[in-house]
Order: structure tokens, then C-alpha cells, then sequence
DNA sequence: CTCGCTTTGTTCAACAATGAACTATATAGT
DNA sequence: ACTATATAGTTCATTGTTGAACAAAGCGAG
């Protein structure tokens, strides 16, 4: 599905979609690089940033919004934990909630993290136009859509 | 960077962005999803396409086309080989290279494969106009050029 | 209350992808 | 020719991700 140019040439769209799919790729190897020097993963990183966002986010949350198994969630934060990036502290209403924080260091590096990512942004961003991009945020939002509407993403 | 809401709000394109990798990801799965019943691996199916499409291609081509290790790609080969899919025959030229080619059954199985392919992305993309696709398919271009320019891929 | 059913999170075994080290062939420079 | 360097492919140890099975806690209907 990264590919290609293995050819479903009939097919409407297909040709876009593998530009999509080829860019998406490069962008995550692009990002990794820009981490390697916080000692960070992508994974890491995004699980950081999320929470960041939203303070107290629950891990099932966090899992369906990065689109991984939740068991991998619970995997990453335990390193980030022991790593003191992270609190995992217990829900006072719902004891199996586990409601999560940065620490001090870790919003310290979270925020360092992304700076980086948005030079990766800026720098492949460029090149587009700003109504390119808003083409290309509706026109992928639709397609997110249109493949969890015929629930074509999961058993 | 799948994800997210994770926030570089200020970023211009960086919610397009979010969009573009969410929808990737959820086209990965649908893609795996639709091919299940086939016994297929989206990696597997991906080498498949490619030796479908250009017959005599090398593994160090597929492996750089296909954005994986060519460890992987061996790997890989090995496996369709074994299931009598892909045939592996020794260069005449040059005695290091392995020419792949598709046997009876992996052309059937491919076609197959590629049929349920074709079902996925005219799906999600049957939301998006002929004139988005193309703007999306330049934009994305685009985009990767701006990465492999900076070689913001490669250690 | 309590018997099921759902939800949150964890553990674990299986597996797929990677990078590094290796073999073997080929090519280029002297 | 001869060494050095580069390329094609394989093997292997490591690592990240997953799904299934599980424990613990809440919820809802009788």
C-alpha cells in the first residue's frame, strides 16, 4: 500500500493515493530522524503530544486517537513513566481509569519535540499553496470518513 | 504522527497533515482487511504488485520502490516463494542479482488481490472530485520531493 | 443485592520489520 | 593483473506492534 507504481491504472484516484501514501511514509522517517536526537520515538512522541494536549486523557482514549492496540499504549507509557516523563495516577470516580500527565520533564521535552516536528511540517509544507492544503485536509477528512463509515477498517 | 489532535496549532498545514496520515492509516487497515480472505499480507500483497507490474525486477528496486529494508524484501520473497507465488532466477548478466517473476498462480492471486484493492480505493475515494484528486495527487508529490530534497529520510 | 455484561488496563506469546554483519559477485583505478 | 570499492542478496539478533486472555472495576435489569 506504500508503493508503488504496481498499477491499478484504471482505477480513479489510485495514482493520488499512492502519492499520499509515498508521502506519508517519508514524512514518518523524517520526523524520526529529527527525534533521534531527543532520544525519542515516534511512538513516544506521539503519545507525549497527545497528552499534552489533553491533560488527564485516558489510555483508551490515547489508543483509538493514534490508531494502535490499546495494549501498545499501555507498553509505551510504562516506559515513559519509568523514563519520569509521564504520571500514570488513578481516577478518583473510576478506579480503572488511569488519568494521565506530563511530568515537569516531560512537557520540557515534549515541547522541544515539537519544534522539530514542525520544522518537518514547514519544510514539506512549503512547497503547497494554502488553499492546496485546505483541499487537501477536506478531501482527506472525507476520505477518513467515507472508510470508517463502511466500517472498513476493522473485523 | 498518525495521530491526532496532538497540536502544533500554529503550524500552517499541520492539521492538513493529521488528515493526511490519519487517512493513510485507516486506508492500511481497510486495505488488510479486504485482503484477509485472500490469505494475504498487505507486505506481501505490495511485493506482489510490483514483480505484477514490472516482471524482472530486482529485490534491491523493490525494496527502495517499496520504502522497506531489503533485508525485509528477502524476507518476504522467501516466504512467496516457498508458497510457489514468485519465482527467484539468477541474472545471466550478472550472477548477484535475482530477477523476480510471478508464477501462474501468483498472476491469479495478484489479480485477485488487486481486484479487492481497487474495491477499497474507490471507495474512499468516491467522496473526492476528479479535480481534488488532482491537486492532492500534485500536492503530495510535491511533499515528497521536499523531503527526499533535504534528505530528511536517511541517517 | 446480585448476576450478567461492559469497560479499563495489563501481560504475554507470536510475528513482522529493521540494521548490522556477512558472502558473493562485479567494477574501477593503478 | 591486483587491490580496493561498490553492489545484490542473505542471515540473524533486536525491537516494536499486535491480538488474545486476563483481572479488576463499574453498570444495569431483574
Amino acid at each position: 500500500m506504500n508503493d508503488m507504481q504496481s498499477r491499478l491504472r484504471g482505477v480513479a484516484g489510485f495514482d493520488a493515493w499512492i502519492a499520499v501514501a509515498r508521502a506519508c511514509q517519508l514524512c514518518q522517517r523524517a520526523l524520526q530522524k529529527e527525534l533521534d536526537p531527543l532520544g525519542l520515538e515516534v511512538a513516544h512522541y506521539d503519545v507525549l503530544a497527545n497528552v499534552a494536549y489533553e491533560e488527564g486523557v485516558t489510555q483508551q482514549v490515547l489508543a483509538r486517537r493514534l490508531l494502535v492496540a490499546k495494549s501498545n499504549v499501555s507498553v509505551l507509557l510504562s516506559t515513559l513513566e519509568q523514563r519520569g516523563l509521564v504520571v500514570r495516577a488513578k481516577d478518583k470516580a473510576d478506579a480503572r481509569v488511569r488519568r494521565l500527565t506530563l511530568t515537569a520533564e516531560g512537557r520540557g521535552l515534549v515541547e522541544a519535540a515539537q519544534k522539530r516536528h514542525a520544522v518537518v511540517i514547514e519544510a514539506m509544507m512549503a512547497p503547497i499553496t494554502a488553499q492546496e492544503r485546505r483541499v487537501v485536509e477536506d478531501a482527506m477528512t472525507r476520505v477518513s470518513t467515507a472508510l470508517l463509515a463502511r466500517d472498513m477498517t476493522k473485523a
